[in-house]
DNA sequence: AGGTCTTTGTTCGATCTTCGGCGGAAGTTG
DNA sequence: CAACTTCCGCCGAAGATCGAACAAAGACCT
């Protein structure tokens, strides 16, 4: 008897993780016999889930039949939903992008004219790259609020009016659907993309507000309420006076968030609102925005000191708006990281600028819809169908 | 085709957990036939690892008979260390204590005299409890400092002289042998005690140090180096000049820890040494103790607080020596998170004295080397060995 | 008390899976 | 171009699982 690792679904998941290439590859890493794999494959290959390419390079014998994922008859969408703006990305079984778009769309429209937006583009993005709605089979949603994960529904998001408790999901009728924080879904798409093989991974993001995503054992820990990570509010020492739209005063965000640097500046006579016009301003040398930027990193890493202690991460990736002036936020991050935290959780901790950028969120909801998609137990419900 | 569940080992992972006692539950809750579930249960007792008992209640037909797990011929340990302590508990395959014992010793004096005294222990339990050494099929040791959990070693631990990096699992020869920080087991020991249920726990050990256990998703979150749950070096605000043994100043530990407590009052003209002289003053109704635990409670509660935020925990536990006291601590503990931590991580968030109390660790350690044994890649190792 | 009903557990043949050897296919190497 | 290697499909054998039939053990009704 086998010790269980058998199923079309397992099979499909090392062919979707690139550990297994050919048939001979999965024999291998299951243990199955090579006529049963056969099996496996075809009935995969079958329902459009796989597909053969050329033979790949010979190893002294007959070369392999190369397995891949089956690119044609599916299309995933993830959807990346800004206070302001909204992006989708419109990608194939195997997470790679075939079309999207970006425009500007206030969130504070209300679920029902911002979905009817979403709706409207998927079908422009499927035009596009010349594919039936019908090969859509599942999206991924980023909102800029807490989200109860397993319903979709929003939990009383503090910048999204109109939203609360409103079954996103439903929206979409018979397309699988999955919403859950933008943070989240950015951390998600960072560690898929550029630390697949890292188990325990925080994502910052630093923008108008601060947040973080936690990667835990590879998976999203999304915490009790899905409320794990909102790291915006945490007190920071020496800063009582800051009051915070909280309602507590020295909060992290209320202090570093693009909007409180903004703030800061405009009071030190340098008109700023957001935190593109803090990228402008340091990106232009001015040096009081240089030093507030760096100073704000010094008080992010401050937070950060405390939750390596705590979380002990291999890896913290700075992403967000402000990130494009990374070098002077991390500057601030590492130094008072790497004094505060303890030297065996420092020791092989790498403190990074995201390497997805701007296309983290999006990518990350879509490979959120992929992966529930090709969870071992979704395909072995497909198969057995 | 059965979409997986079905192995040996997942069978006694339901008995073990109390899902299914009969084989009707069994067959239920896999979905397997009947017969086939009887004979995985004929194989597991077989192998001594499940038994009949008598007949439970008739819902109307045929009572059904009872399985448990067979509690004669397999016994576990679960030893914890401390820095002048060591206790050992001997417990039967459903984590039931059958024997222990506790007693001073000091892990300064080095790995070989106290793992022999550990040795010794073992053996005069097993006697006490009239089993041969051979039914012992692991150990679990909970140890005061960090450990390299995959291959037991103790990670440069500040308070264990001479255990750096030192082969503990070796030392017991054939026995298995799993090696945890004592933070971590205490959470174990309490989250299966006494939360089973929930998801996200966090277990705060306040003592002459503080620290942490993280259970996440049912798990023991242990952090990439093994770290994780150090929050004794977490700084707070407003304590500059309370110096630590690490080398930083304000670390909660500093300033909170049942060492700093019992410094303040010595200063205050009370004579007070360890945890357990604080505790005693407490008790005595000394109003300076008193407010000075509670004002550690508001400390400890502020770097909580910030923990809650990021983590989102359902169950915050609260142990170790001075949760003897815990009216008073968890008083400011429980002010401070409430006030600076997130509506929607606090409203559903229950903060606790540890109900497991002073046996916690050694449970834990016990019960992680039961669930190590019980595990079913284990379990099918055995049964079809 | 005795018959009927319900639920449990076992036995056993039928069916479905998986295994592994064989042979053909498709390359490489000398 | 012959020998070798690796890959892949085919097929009979071995094994696992199922489900029907039957026996066991108690509840319930008359």
């Amino acid at each position: 008897m086998t010790p269980q690792p058998g199923s079309a679904g397992d099979v499909l998941t090392l062919i979707s993780a690139g550990s297994a290439t050919t048939r001979s590859d999965l024999a291998r890493l299951t243990g199955l016999a090579r006529s049963t794999i056969s099996q496996r494959v075809d009935a995969l290959i079958e329902r459009g889930l796989v597909e053969e390419t050329e033979s790949g390079e010979s190893t002294g014998g007959r070369p392999p039949r190369q397995l891949r994922l089956h690119t044609e008859d599916h299309a995933f969408a993830g959807v990346d939903l800004g206070a302001t703006h909204c992006r989708v990305a419109l990608m194939d079984i195997s997470g790679n992008v075939l079309a999207e778009c970006e425009d500007s769309l206030l969130i504070s429209e209300g679920p029902e004219n911002v979905l009817a937006h979403v709706d409207q583009r998927l079908d422009q993005l499927l035009a596009r790259a010349r594919r039936p709605r019908g090969v859509l089979r599942a999206v991924g949603i980023g909102v800029p609020g807490p989200v109860e994960f397993a319903t979709g529904r929003p939990n009383n998001p503090p910048i999204m009016p109109g939203w609360n408790d409103y079954p996103v999901p439903e929206y979409f009728g018979g397309v699988n659907v999955l919403v859950d924080n933008d943070v989240n879904v950015m951390a998600l798409g960072e560690h898929r993309n550029a630390f697949p093989g890292i188990n325990h991974l925080l994502f910052v993001k630093v923008g108008t507000g601060i947040g973080c995503g936690i990667v835990a054992d590879g998976k999203l820990h999304r915490g009790a309420q899905g409320s794990a990570g909102d790291i915006g509010h945490i007190r920071v020492s020496g800063h009582e006076d800051a009051g915070c739209r909280c309602g507590n005063s020295a909060c992290l965000e209320a202090v570093a968030g693009g909007a409180a640097i903004a703030r800061r500046l405009t009071e030190l006579g340098l008109p700023a609102e957001t935190g593109a016009d803090v990228v402008a301003l340091v990106q232009s040398g001015n040096t009081q925005a240089l030093r507030l930027v760096r100073e704000a990193g010094r008080l992010i890493g401050e937070v950060l000191a405390s939750l390596v202690n705590f979380f002990n991460p291999e890896v913290i990736v700075i992403g967000g708006a402000l990130s494009r002036v990374h070098e002077h936020l991390l500057a601030g991050i590492r130094e008072t990281v790497y004094r505060r935290s303890l030297p065996l959780a420092t020791h092989h901790l790498s403190i990074t600028p995201s390497r997805t950028g701007i296309a983290a969120a999006a990518l990350g909801a879509g490979l959120l819809a992929i992966e529930h998609y090709l969870s071992p137990d979704n395909i072995n419900r497909i198969v057995n169908a």
